[in-house]
DNA sequence: GAAAAATGCAACCAAGGGGTTGCATCAATT
DNA sequence: AATTGATGCAACCCCTTGGTTGCATTTTTC
């Protein structure tokens, strides 16, 4: 086995709450304007919104928690920048999942053609 | 431009429950057991986990209604089945995020060597 | 040094989510 | 037809979440 613990129950305790943070239409949007858009602040951020600052700082700080988002402060302002690699955890994840899915095909469909 | 929508916030609309359906470590665990154990009834699941029965039912209407499970009636007993489809998709909507990540950086190195 | 801008902090609120118990139904089995 | 097994339905509970308002704090900037 080259993946023994592909999908052990530590796995799924870690992909949670990242998928958690993931789901939410504010959060995703503030995800692509940091992607795209480079690091912001809080308040530029929010004037893209239609909710408040304060509601944004929550949704950035459960990004941040997820490891989505990193912030920096630089004077008297906070920049909020976008942090890929969780991403790519979340990614992997889905792979490992469809995986196992594929093998299990596999494995049905032999045992129907046997 | 071959993917003109690519992050519109109708699509943000679609993606976000599909991830939050992701976002809770029981439905996980729902999804790889009927992956790689294939089809099963409520009841069977349920014995799988530490919560009652009707938890799980709750967890696999979520999971139904963000599509990545079906389920039929055979006689008696609901028999639940993944649905590999949408996994795809947020499959493709983490593969979008990272891909516009990619184009910005890309934009910013041209930018520092000009 | 005082006003303005950007955050931070706290309390509060309504709604949703995850979980439970209790009982009703519906189908299979003998 | 009576029992048993698998679901379905509904009410209820507590805690989290997304959102708000109001005010304090920290830097700039003039």
């Amino acid at each position: 086995m080259s993946r023994p613990e592909a999908l052990s129950p530590a796995r799924l305790k870690d992909a949670a709450p990242l998928f958690a943070a993931l789901g939410d239409a504010t959060r995703l949007g503030l995800l692509v304007s940091l992607c795209a858009g480079g690091p912001l602040t809080v308040t530029r951020l929010s004037s893209q919104f239609d909710v408040t600052r304060q509601a944004i700082t929550k949704h950035l700080e459960v990004l941040s928690e997820a490891g989505l988002v990193k912030s920096s402060r630089q004077g008297r302002e906070r920049i909020w920048a976008f942090e890929p690699k969780r991403l790519e955890d979340a990614h992997q994840y889905l792979e490992r999942l469809s995986k196992e899915w594929d093998v299990a095909l596999a494995r049905l469909k032999a045992f129907v053609e046997t």
